[in-house]
DNA sequence: TCTAGCGGAATTTTT
DNA sequence: TTCCGCTAGA
């Protein structure tokens, strides 16, 4: 046995039986099915590195994972072993710098997408300088070519700009005819069908004019890329080893790219638990991963049970409640760690009581010792955190919230970054008209025209300096087309970012005041931003990775968190996956939330709200509470008491609840006995809920 | 042609 | 409660 070899070997003694063999695996397909909390990322973060250990050349490794976070963690546990693994070998790294994760290609689907068409765009007639559209972008986009088409007479009821945009990219990310998935997913717009065909093939039209990607485009010439035999040839050459994350929550077009970019499987590794899939409607599919064996029949599977996170109170809950899941790679995670409390069913009074108890839980771990940032409470929509995020900034307690409505998608913000992507595009037309708008005296028309001023091959602004504008408009137009000139000259050089974000403020400013509500909040919001773009090289750089990888939390943008700061985490399920703390908080345990009323249409979405619930509480390391308010208030609670009861989840019949202990929040506290309230769930509660359902 | 104001509708999760 | 689209008046 070689020196290498041995080094390796020794990298590898941490890793359990099923660990090893994925690491070890050839070269053919591989799918590793791994439980939840069974060390995946160690997993893939030890195959990467043994791969790269093994001679593969990094450059030609592609690393595709769900978020940013999640790609940036991933690589700097491939350098930690890399690093072991040198020090091991004896090798010192500062001359040998050829064990490295540096040029892995890393990332989402989509930036990935963005950095290939950059570089490979031309191959299928791709302008390689375009701007990408987010989400309410393009549905923006949508609204001009809905109005344009004159698809929106009151009469007919034509589906909303949003809806249109759902729609169209349920079409593409699921590759079926628009007829099927409008009976499947939109059956009230079946009638609108020839209306949207129409539609969606001007929205094509425009966006190709305007040299504009949305979301799905990225994938979809990624897609083109890899079919074209000319280019998909040169990106095959690329890359050696495919590794995907998370691969349970791919949609048909990114497996189909897979297929193309490894035919046979060959180099292809993915990895993902389909008991957490959890994002169907941006059109994944489960069936990515439970078919994947059926594709590629050449197909490896290692499925890793032994779980390293939970204690086995917990793991039993939690087994418990996706048994009850309709199908499912076969799994029963088992776990070392035998001691600890068993999970906390907590029966709250009402919201007010549940952010009680779950403040005073958490500043009772903090007093034992369990940081806030081991702690962590979880919600199925953004806004049910509102009170207690309230209730924390009343007591002072820091917290940082993950998901629901970004920084990055408030209006202000939206309206700053449009300044920047007309300069760098001046034929995004979409933007155009937003900035336009923002100017007194100019409305949908004038915009319009404007905008139409561009679309002659002259580059730059210069057009506009010969519009009279009307009178409310007079003073603010010279400043603004020098502005846009200004950045129009910047344009594909690199540049100091936060200079132009200070330029573009400077000028927008007092039209903010004029526009929105709670102005001086904003205003810090836009200086944040240009702190913010320090970090960035360039214009293009700056305005794709805000896009595609938009800060998480309000508080990311406010610069370099310190590394000891203490701070608790709120968070979203979904935005929850693949993290764990110490202790976890899942709060709203209610019918109606989990599983939402917004998603229990079918049978396979409720299954969907299950496996949500099934991550939620699989986050949790040592200790679980399921809060559940048995009163909700309706909302001018002022006024009344007004209030209805509500349900403990579908997800927690009596057989689960056995895994439970379960308790009121406060023993003895208000008129009634606490204790009685606790002991059955079964009270005129439920007779008063279910006959209020009568008449709803 | 723009904008303010009114009434009705919707209200999740996110690259 | 907030957001959207429409209408009427400037």
């Amino acid at each position: 046995m070689d020196a290498a070899t041995k080094a390796l070997d020794s990298i590898l003694a941490d890793l359990n039986v099923e660990q090893r063999a994925a690491v070890g695996h050839g070269n053919g397909p591989l799918l590793i099915v791994a439980g939840a909390g069974t060390g995946k990322t160690t997993t893939l973060a030890h195959r990467v590195a043994s791969l790269i250990a093994s001679g593969v050349d990094p450059g030609r490794t592609l690393l595709l994972t769900f978020t940013r976070r999640s790609s940036a963690e991933m690589l700097r546990r491939v350098d930690g072993i890399l690093r072991d693994l040198q020090a091991a070998e004896g090798i010192d790294q500062r001359t040998n710098a050829r064990l490295s994760s540096r040029k892995i290609w890393g990332g989402t689907f989509h930036s990935v997408a963005s950095r290939l068409l950059r570089r490979y765009g031309k191959a299928i007639g791709l302008n390689p300088e375009f701007t990408i559209l987010d989400r309410s972008d393009s549905a923006d986009l949508m609204n001009v070519l809905r109005a344009e088409l004159k698809l929106t007479d009151a009469e007919t009821r034509f589906p909303l700009k949003g809806t249109c945009q759902d729609i169209y990219s349920r079409c593409v990310n699921t590759q079926w005819h628009l007829e099927k998935v409008l009976k499947q997913a939109f059956p009230w717009c079946e009638e609108h069908e020839d209306g949207l065909k129409k539609l969606f093939g001007a929205y094509v039209d425009r966006k190709e004019k305007q040299a504009v990607l949305d979301y799905d485009d990225l994938l979809l010439f990624w897609q083109a890329l890899v079919t074209e035999p000319k280019s998909a040839e040169a990106i095959r050459e690329q890359f050696d080893c495919v590794l995907v994350d998370e691969y349970q929550d791919t949609n048909t077009l990114q497996s189909n790219i897979l297929e193309r970019l490894c035919p046979e499987g060959t180099g292809l590794t993915v990895v993902g638990d389909d008991a957490q899939s959890i994002y169907s409607f941006r059109a994944a599919t489960v069936r990515n991963i439970l078919d994947f064996p059926k594709q590629y029949p050449a197909t490896k599977v290692v499925t890793l049970e032994e779980n390293y996170r939970s204690t086995q109170p917990i793991l039993e809950a939690t087994n418990r409640v996706i048994a009850l899941a309709t199908e499912r790679h076969a799994k029963n995670l088992r776990t070392q760690r035998q001691a600890g409390d068993r999970p906390l069913l907590v029966n709250c009074r009402d919201e007010d009581e549940q952010t009680d108890y779950i403040v005073e839980r958490i500043l009772e771990h903090r007093e034992q010792g369990v940081d806030l940032k081991q702690q962590a409470v979880l919600f199925r929509a953004s806004h049910h955190s509102l009170s207690l995020e309230v209730e924390l900034s009343r007591r002072n307690i820091p917290f940082h919230k993950y998901g629901g409505l970004k920084f990055i998608e408030t209006a202000h913000v939206k309206d700053l970054l449009a300044f920047m992507r007309l300069g760098e595009n001046p034929r995004d037309v979409v933007s155009g008209l937003r900035v336009l708008m923002l100017l007194p005296g100019i409305g949908r028309k004038r915009a319009e025209q404007l905008t139409g001023m561009l679309d002659t091959d002259r580059p730059g602004f210069d057009v506009w300096s010969e519009f009279s504008p009307p009178s409310a408009t007079a003073e603010f137009w010279k400043p603004f087309v020098e502005l846009m000139r200004t950045l129009a000259s910047r344009t594909g050089r690199k540049n100091d970012m936060s200079a132009e974000v200070h330029l573009v403020r400077k000028f927008y400013g007092p039209l903010l005041e004029r526009n929105h509500d709670h102005a001086k909040a904003r205003l810090r919001d836009l200086e944040q931003l240009e702190h913010v773009a320090t970090k960035f090289p360039d214009r293009t750089t700056f305005l794709t990775e805000i896009t595609l990888d938009p800060p998480t939390s309000t508080q990311e943008m406010a610069g370099d968190p310190l590394l000891d700061e203490d701070y608790l985490i709120l968070s979203t399920i979904h935005s929850a996956k693949g993290l764990e703390w110490d202790s976890v908080f899942v709060m709203h345990a209610a019918d109606g939330n989990i599983p939402s009323d917004m998603a229990t249409g079918s049978e396979a979405d409720i299954e969907e709200e299950r496996r949500l619930f099934y991550v939620a509480l699989t986050r949790a390391k040592n200790r679980l509470f399921v809060c559940f308010p048995q009163r909700y208030y309706f909302h001018n609670r002022s006024r009344s008491d007004a209030h209805s009861y509500g349900q403990l989840t579908r997800f927690l019949p009596q057989d689960v609840l056995t895994a439970f202990d379960r308790r009121p929040a406060f023993l003895d506290d208000g008129p009634e006995d606490g204790s009685g309230v606790a002991a059955s769930d079964v009270t005129t509660a439920d007779v008063r809920a279910r006959m209020k359902k009568m008449w709803s």
